[in-house]
This record gives structure tokens, sequence and C-alpha cells, in this order.
DNA sequence: CTGAAAGCGCTTACAG
DNA sequence: CTGAAAGCGCTTACAG
């Protein structure tokens, strides 16, 4: 069954089908409805290949999952990503986009760069827990178009690519300032990894806040962590070693806080009544701790629509829209205590 | 930069370039590194749409996402197939496949058929919270490969679709029978959906392995829910409300049990010193409840894996292999106290 | 409103 | 080992 077909079965030429398949309005209606019903009767739907071919476009958007042995494996350990990646086929989905999902290793930049190449896809979306700034770079310099999720997996701000911003100092200010109004003085941070753009912002809104509101900086209550729940747990027993526990904490990341509550627990501290933590990021799992964790929410389904819609307008050659930045949310649930 | 190009690169004809590519012997050592190192220098790789539209295969597996709105809405308040869908893509990478992922509404049958039509895709697979059966009839009677992620989701049995089966009846015995070694003689049950198979055939196992023990089945300790937190909860009260809340309680999914420790926690009860609680599927959650949930753990990367395998098969014309049916297995966690 | 021709970049026989 | 030709099912000008 092909366009041929459909125009001996409607006594017309191919190209008139062909006129209907485009919405050309050069076509008498009857016969359009005509050839429509037939189309419908027959399933036709025009072979794909044979157009990409020729349009040499596939409406089609590659969404790489790129693993790091190194870091938490998304899909799996993931708790961020996967509500990042439904948004995503969603949203190409709605936009009558497929989308193409290939999952690889850091080290494997050739099995992306095969995907355009061959003609497959459009476009690239690249998701990661790594920096991924080689490849970028690589799919940049064979002038093909990707967008990350999000800024803090390039190394370089690049305008020229959609990627979403998220104010993370902001955030970590406004969750500081929640502390700081809820009457506490001592304030730890347990902080994400060094090398991680997100956990140096969210850091300096931390400093930010305690100078705002003239509260001394204390060394011994900011515990340079990772962006894991174990970081979490040596924080709490570091800090229950020294003597020196902060009355309120705040963690760079849920997964920290996660750790965290784990060890305030296991030391038979209550949460909140001795010791409040927020964590950041809004991951399913906060409503389902003891007790639910307050934490920033990160506008996550948003931020994916955003990239998304972004790297669409490149494809169409439509003119760029300025994304603005994302903003963290507070999402108080029970883990902070009041003590004014 | 096509076929062509590399061919007069090389200083060949063309149907050499195109045997290099095939992996014919039919061409000289010398003269196939060559090519070779020609290809990737120019980083050269074979249109895709041409290649496909004579060859009519596409080495691409559709991944349809069914949401139901009267369900969890899958990848982002699901907690289950994430994994799933996350073990097929990399098993479909894994064997050279690409992988579209659509996401769509449960009556929408259109656009998925439209994927096979097309010539989009080789096979589909499904995955849906519901029953799925009117879709996969079309899929089928269209003469088009369909797999679907699992048993539960249609209403008759049909051996020639590649589904993954779980032994649900034995999985319950084996977790009535833990709560029976640990000295429990009341012991209740929150069940599935009435209509859901996996919910009536893991009350089967229940019944039996009370049977087994000699234990009478009493039916109130038999709460008649769904798959949700709220049943678990309902549950809970209405024993509570009853007078008659068992020492023990198999709930018949993971939700159910967060359902049941959340209420039992409201009403001051401790598990597992007061009640012990198990659950059923091994969702990543279990692991941060406080107590940690003991539960069954449903193998769902085996059986995804599985599924895509026998997909292949079918796609590449390998005889199927008779795939076994999967056990769930016990996971002791903090959830169940031992009265002996 | 409609037709006939060329071409997209491959693969597939067929011939040597 | 290599070549020349036909064809996959569309789309794109060009012509009427």
């Amino acid at each position: 069954m092909d366009i041929f077909d459909i125009a001996r079965l409607a006594g017309v030429s191919r190209k008139t089908v062909q006129r209907v398949l485009n919405n050309s309005d050069q076509v008498r209606p009857e016969t359009r409805d005509r050839i429509i019903k037939i189309m419908e009767e027959n399933h036709y739907h025009p072979n794909v290949s044979a157009r990409r071919l020729v349009k040499k476009t596939t409406h089609t958007i590659g969404l790489f999952i790129i693993q790091d042995p190194a870091k938490d494996r998304i899909y799996s350990d993931d708790q961020f990503y996967s509500v990042v990646i439904g948004a995503m086929i969603n949203a190409c989905s709605l936009r009558g986009y497929n989308v193409l999902v290939m999952m690889t290793e850091l080290n494997d930049p050739v099995s992306v760069l095969k995907l355009y190449r061959e003609k497959s896809i459009d476009a690239g979306i690249i998701i990661s827990w790594s920096n991924v700034q080689a490849i970028v770079d690589q799919i940049l310099s064979a002038n093909y178009l990707v967008g990350v999720f999000d800024q803090n997996n390039l190394s370089r701000r690049d305008s020229s690519i959609p990627i979403p911003i998220l104010q993370n100092e902001a955030g970590a200010v406004e969750a500081t300032n929640h502390f700081i109004q809820l009457g506490h003085k001592e304030i730890g941070i347990i902080t994400g990894d060094e090398d991680n753009l997100a956990a140096m912002e969210r850091f300096e809104g931390y400093q930010k806040a305690l100078v705002g509101a003239k509260i001394p900086l204390k060394s011994s209550y900011v515990y340079n962590g990772q962006f894991t729940e174990e970081s979490g747990e040596k924080a709490v027993s570091h800090w229950i070693k020294e003597g020196a526990l902060p009355s309120a904490i705040l963690c760079s990341n849920d997964h920290i806080a996660f750790g965290a509550l784990k060890a305030l627990r296991a030391e038979g501290l209550n949460v909140p009544d001795d010791v409040s933590v927020m964590g950041f990021d809004n991951l399913l799992l906060t409503e389902y701790t003891t007790p639910a964790l307050t934490t920033m929410h990160v506008p996550r389904i948003e931020m994916a629509v955003t990239l998304v819609e972004q790297l669409i307008r490149q494809i169409e050659e439509k003119p760029l829209e300025t994304i603005r930045p994302f903003q963290a949310t507070l999402v108080k649930r029970d883990s902070c205590c009041d003590k004014n």
C-alpha cells in the first residue's frame, strides 16, 4: 500500500494524493475528502523513511542518557531524572516529535555522534550526572543541535545551546532564611561536591543569608561533603563527635538529607525537635521519610519542557526566546521546628 | 558525504564500499582497511533512511507508555516502571536496537498503530497500569509484533506474544509463610483491586499458606482494598475501629504498605513491635520508610530484559525460547517482628 | 487543479 | 574481486 495505490483507488494522479498529504488547497474539497476516506480505510500512512530521505529531516529528537559508573545510575538508583525524562518525552510527543532514547557511557561519544551522522535525529538532548562538555563540543563542532539538562553539566556557559538555568544561590538563601525566621542561630550546611557548580552556588547562598541576618559564619558548621546519602551520615557523626551539632542543617540536596535523617535517628535524636533538617530538590521520596522532609522544590518538569521547546525552535529555525532562570521554592513539611 | 564520495576517495567502485559496510569477505584486506580509514576520517555513516527504505526494516523498537488518567502516572507518580523502562532501553541499546519512546493515552490506539504503519518501528512494547488487550488486538490483527509488560495488562493469555509472567501466588505463599515462621497467627491481608489478576493471585497465595499451616481463615482479617496508599490507611483504620487489628499485615503491594505504615504511626502503634507489615514489589522507596519495609522483591529488571530479548528474537525470526515464570523473593528489612 | 520526470542515498540481484 | 542498472516510496521543481 503506497501513495500510488491510493491514487489508483481514488482515480487520481499520485500528485493529487500528495497534495492532500501536504494539506495543499489545490485540491477540490470533494476529491480531498474522498482521498482521505480511502487512506483511512486502507490504514495508509506515508513511509517515513522515504520522506526523510528526500526531506532530510526526521522530526526526531535523540535523548542521550549518559551514565557515569562513578555516579548514581540514571533510571535505577537515580531519583531525580525519571521525572525529567518523562516530561521531555511527553513534551516531544505533544509537539509531534519522535524521541529516540539511547543509553551510553560517558566515554563513548561515538555512538552519540553516529545517530546524528546517519541522519536518525534532527537534534539531541543530553542527560547526565557528569560534565558533558567534551561530547557537547564534538556535537557542536560537527554543526549539530544539542541541548543539555542542566547548566551544571557544562564547564562553560554557551548561550547558543538550550539549557535551563536554576538559581541555586537564591534558593539556598531562601532555605537559610527559613531557618532564620524559625529562630535558628546555629545553622550548619552539608555541601555537595566541590567541583559542582550547583553545590558551590548553594553554599554561596547559605553564606549570603547568614551575612544578611548578621549571624556569624562558623567554619565548624560547614561540612564539605558530596551529593550522597553517605555524606549526610558522615557529617552528622562528625558534628556529634566534635560536640558541635547545629540546631538546623541545610543539606545541599535531598540525598544528603536522607543520610542526615538516618544518622540522627541512629543517634537517638529527634527531627525536628532536637535538630531541624532541610533538603534541596524535592524528590518524590521526601514525602515518605520520617519525618517528611522540608525541602527546596526544583521545578524540573518546567525546566525539561522549556528545554524541549527551545530545541524545537532551533530545529524549526524559529527565533529563540530568552529563557528566564528558574527559581527553587520552599516546600514545608515536618522536618523543621519553630524555635520562636 | 555519501557512499559514492567514499568510493571516489578510495578509488574503488561504490559496490566495493558497500561490501565493506556489509562485512563481506569479497574485499581484499588492504582495500578494506583503506576504505574503513577513509570512512572514519570523513565521519561517514550510511544514511539510515535510505537503508531502511530498501531493507524494509528499521532496527528500532517502539516503547509505548500508555497513561491512564485513573491510575498513577508513569514517570511521575509511578515508582515501579522507571526501572523497567530503563532496563528495556539499556537492553535494546546493548543489542544495537534503537528505541523510540512515545507517551499516549489509553484511548488513543491510532498513534500507536501509526508508528507501525509508517514503518518507523519493527516491533513495539507496551507499558501501562491498565488493561491494554484492545490495543494489542489491533496491533496483532494488523500483523505487527508487540510485547507487553506484564501478564497483568491483558485479559487473555496469548502465547504468541512475549510477556513476562510473575508467579504471584507463590510469592504470596512465601510472604505469608514468613509471618507464620515468625510465630504469627493473626495474619491479615489488604488485597489489591478486585479486577486485577495479580491481586487475586496474591490473595490465593495468602489463603493457601494459611491452609497449609492449619491456621483458620478469618474473613475479618481480609480487607478488600486497592493498590493504593489510601487503601492501606483505610484498612488499618477499619481494623482498629473494629477492634480486630491483626498482628501481621500482608500488603498486596508496597503502596498499600506505605499507607498502612503511615496509619499505624498515626495511631501511635509501633512497627514491628506492635504490628508486623510486609509489602510486595520492592520499590526503591521501601529502603527509606521508617522502619524499612520487608517486602517481596519482583525481579523487574530481569523481566524487562527477557521481554526485550524475546521480542528481538521475533524480529529476527529466531526460534522463541520458552520463558520460565519469574519468582518474587523475600527481602527482609525491619518491619516484621519475631514472636518466637 | 493535474501530470510526468528526476532525485534522495542506499541495497539488491545480475553479470563479468 | 568489481561494475552498471534497477528500485525502495516518497518529494520537488517544472510544465501545462
